[in-house]
DNA sequence: AAACCATCACAACAATTGTTATGAGAGTCA
DNA sequence: TGACTCTCATAACAATTGTTGTGATGGTTT
């Protein structure tokens, strides 16, 4: 099988759009996706329009890789849930890699809130965000499951109720730090995980 | 004091201003915010664009008196936080009534969603929300802190952490259910409500 | 050198937006 | 009857939007 010729330039055409994706961030998370113009983004990484028409096919495209980009940051490859030996303690560095502690994961979340409210009313877009929260759901069910076996989580719980529930709260925390950062500060949001964490900790 | 000679009207006048804000609701929660132009409410409501020019100053006004409305609803004075005798069947019921169980409620939510999220690009915006979401803090710490001294919560919890825990646990049961209402079923949201609830009753 | 292509700026297009002005119709009060 | 006001439809306005086409520039290949 012979190298791919264009190889470089294929890497260079793919680091464009993700320029142009990260500008599109920027733009969301500052001014939100309604004021995301094409014209908005073009200003925010310093050129024209004819940069995105040129490498995105339309909008939606443009939006669409943008999007896949944020999914591709919460790292769910990494997560194994077959992980027989998840200690409560990494559990908890888990979530706090997810929480909005900082500016970077503030924005982060900002964005998804962004596209999740924009999904619930475009059947296409509602299916990429069931079918992410499902994978999740079934992860962290499994992940309990072995705690559970291993005497890490109380055994009397029900672990696919519980996996629910944390996506629930983990998601609430995320919005609440957004609207009320002077409440929800990072030591106030790390409190909130770990006061869960212990209720559900095996004693 | 003689009695308003124009009080009839006024109310007309007023119901004339909820009808514009009830049609407003609809196009937000069937077609987002950002579709919510003044000729698709208009055309929700079965007239033109005039109504809603006559009642309204502009459309920051009328989607302002939109969700003041939607604040409304919720009833927030009903609830006292002098109430001693708090049950935790009480509290239940309380959350019952605030989560997306039925239709009606999955509509409030997806308004309410949103305009928070609207509000996170706009300063006068999130002022509102983080006033209306401190109110709340302050009243299920005080809440929580009575019943605490009842014996009705477990007495080594942090009364104001909890309220916090609530609040973000609600805020995301609200979210999944309308992102994975295949999975977040009202009944399954009630257990999720009710397992937290459960953990931190004193036994 | 010539042909070619990737990259991008620029302009023009129709569509949609919020806003404003104008006027018509109905009801009320003098 | 006439003046007045409330209610609302209609039209026109400028601004902004996504999309499309044209062409310039620079590098690569033949």
């Amino acid at each position: 099988m012979p190298p791919k010729p264009n190889d470089s330039q294929q890497s260079a055409s793919h680091e464009r759009r993700s320029d142009v994706a990260r500008a599109a961030w920027t733009v969301i998370a500052r001014d939100g996706l309604d004021r995301a113009s094409l014209r908005a983004i073009a200003e925010e990484l310093g050129c024209t329009t004819g940069v995105l028409t040129h490498y995105f096919r339309d909008k939606d495209a443009l939006l669409s890789f943008a999007l896949e980009t944020i999914l591709a940051e919460l790292n769910l490859e990494t997560l194994d849930p077959a992980a027989e030996n998840l200690a409560m303690s990494e559990v908890r560095c888990i979530l706090h890699r997810i929480i909005p502690l900082h500016e970077e994961s503030a924005k982060w979340w900002r964005v998804w809130l962004s596209f999740t409210v924009a999904s619930l009313t475009s059947t296409r877009q509602s299916g990429r965000h069931r079918a992410l929260y499902a994978r999740l759901r079934a992860l962290w069910t499994e992940l309990f499951r072995n705690m559970q076996r291993r005497g890490t989580l109380l055994a009397d719980l029900d672990v696919a109720l519980e996996a629910e529930a944390l996506l629930c709260l983990v998601d609430g925390v995320g919005i609440q730090a957004l609207i009320s950062p002077e409440a929800l500060t990072p030591a106030r949001q790390l409190a909130i995980i770990d006061a869960h964490l212990k209720k559900i900790t095996a004693r």
